[in-house]
DNA sequence: CTGAAAGCGCTAACAT
DNA sequence: ATGTTAGCGCTTTCAG
């Protein structure tokens, strides 16, 4: 099967690749009788006209490129389902890159995304090495992470959910309460959640215990490091974790060493991805808007691309999820 | 910021055009001179080559699609990943499409993919219309469903996944056993789990109940018919569900019921996707090598795109893990 | 209303 | 070892 060009159809109806181009796009004035022919041709041949060659014109590609950390993650592959959704609603293709939290892989995209590859970028990465688009006027819009000042974000209301979870803990009793979260560099210096967990216990004259670990640590090294937090705190009555994945992990290495979850020790998790309330069903988290955080991303990327103006950082609301690795109020 | 041409570059190094084309893309003789002259002029513009021209030139775009019911689900969020990063290492990049279980979504992307904006297809999703795609010469490999005589499958050994999940419960003493899967239209004439399930009850002359639900039932529903399951079976001592995701849910159903699991019910999932498994530690399942469902489709799939034989059926070995919501043999 | 011709930015013969 | 020239398939002035 040989490739169709424009110039085939134009034979076959009898026209020139300019009028063929014209019913293609609808541009210009034709008659009937011109349209119809062009258009049986195009059919007659299965033609589809070479979107490379239309774009080599455009210059644009209609692809949007989005940087995930992984889409085997729950919370960043309905991220993606969403971004997808809404990207495709408005005529745009997406071009995924998981980053795996290998810093070289996402180099090597970023340098492969420019030149036009694609029109515009979401990124949801940790470990980006800003230099390498520095010079790009590709719009680019970032999800929960501050990247350039030119960059707007999207992120969820990080404080307000934080101050959720740990004043759920400290309502329901729990007196030892620790922390548990996953530095990377871009929260290393300014942590919404860690802050608020810090301000929350400080006013309740509370010690706020702090447990971290790195964005890119290995499962079987983060298990390690939560079987030292029960060792090291055999007390510990309340666990803010600040992903759900880690709280999940808690909550099942909290039942093996025979805590009672909620009655010894309460469980909250953070992000209430739909796949993780499925799974586990009765954990207490705080639920981000992912889809919300998806739409606006896109809208915001739309409005960069068509030269608009557009907010710095657009922060929505996050919900507060009970489960029974709470204890019910009274 | 202006567009950068190959022509700038080569103004600047005092070269031609050809020249600069040459030292991007190493291709015949070059002086060291030359090429360091180049180069230095290439970083010092931060030139980056236009990916557009260069593909209405090769009629290639490193372009794969790939199509999947939804990335949120952590099955397909698993295996996108290992796709992506196999495609990533042969120096493809991920066209991504979330079907969402909406036959019109997926039909407008099968025919945007077409017109050589891809240089292959990848596809596990559920309603094809095949039609689409009928006259494309395009690249196709599919995961886990047939599709096409002439399009390679690539798939886990379902029946013995299948047997060895339903001769799991048998051997801990289950007697009254369902099955819940989902029917799709790719699976409705020829599922290789319902037929081992069947064939080993019927080994055991015992009887086998099965329970359906339709591929784009919502969860609302889809948690309604299991507990009509429950009603209609109060005596029900073993499950085997046929995604993990469902057997998370009758897990958490038959516990909210006064079930003891694996006391009074057993339960058997199938899947085993990295995230399920550590969201639900103590769930039994049956584990799907995705990252070698991955890597084998890639390969195929670059087989087929160098012209190369390939054979129509590659099965991949599954895996039993075992967990507390099995008893433990004596 | 339609066609001829000039590019879009790059690569690959074909010179030199 | 390097430059000149002719396209890749399409869109778009500019004529008619």
């Amino acid at each position: 099967m040989k490739k169709l060009k424009l110039e085939d159809v134009a034979a076959l109806a009898g026209v020139s690749k300019t009028t063929v181009s014209r019913v293609i796009n609808r541009r210009g004035s034709l008659s009937q009788k011109t349209i119809d022919k062009v258009e049986a041709a195009m059919a007659q041949l299965n033609y589809h006209p070479n979107v490379i060659a239309q774009q080599l014109h455009t210059q644009r590609t209609n692809l949007i490129g989005i940087l995930v950390p992984s889409v085997a993650n729950p919370f960043f592959g309905e991220l993606t389902m969403y971004l997808e959704d809404a990207l495709f609603q408005r005529g745009y293709k997406v071009l995924i890159s998981d980053a795996l939290n290998q810093t070289a892989k996402e180099e090597r995209y970023l340098s492969q995304l420019m030149g036009h590859q694609v029109d515009g970028l979401i990124i949801a990465t940790h470990n980006n090495k800003l230099e390498e688009y520095q010079h790009a006027n590709l719009p680019i819009v970032a999800i929960d992470r501050f990247l350039r000042a030119d960059i707007p974000v999207v992120a969820s209301d990080n404080y307000a959910g934080a101050k959720l979870a740990t004043e759920a803990l400290i309502q329901r009793g729990c007196q030892h309460i620790i922390h548990t979260y996953t530095t990377n560099p871009s929260n290393w210096h300014d942590n919404q959640r860690e802050k608020a967990f810090q301000a929350v216990m400080a006013d309740h004259h509370l010690p706020a215990i702090t447990y971290t670990t790195a964005f890119d640590c290995p499962p079987a090294e983060r298990t390690a490091r939560f079987e030292r937090l029960f060792d090291e705190h055999p007390a510990v009555d309340g666990i803010f974790a600040s992903n759900d994945l880690d709280a999940a992990r808690l909550l099942s290495l909290a039942r093996a060493r025979g805590y009672r979850v909620p009655a010894d020790l309460q469980i909250i998790g953070y992000d209430g991805a739909q796949a993780t309330q499925e799974l586990v069903p009765e954990l207490a988290t705080i639920i981000q808007p992912i889809e919300q955080m998806a739409t606006y991303a896109v809208k915001l990327l739309a409005d960069r691309m068509a030269g608009k103006f557009t907010p710095t950082s657009t922060v929505l609301p996050v919900n507060l999820k009970t489960g029974q690795t709470l204890k019910t109020l009274s």
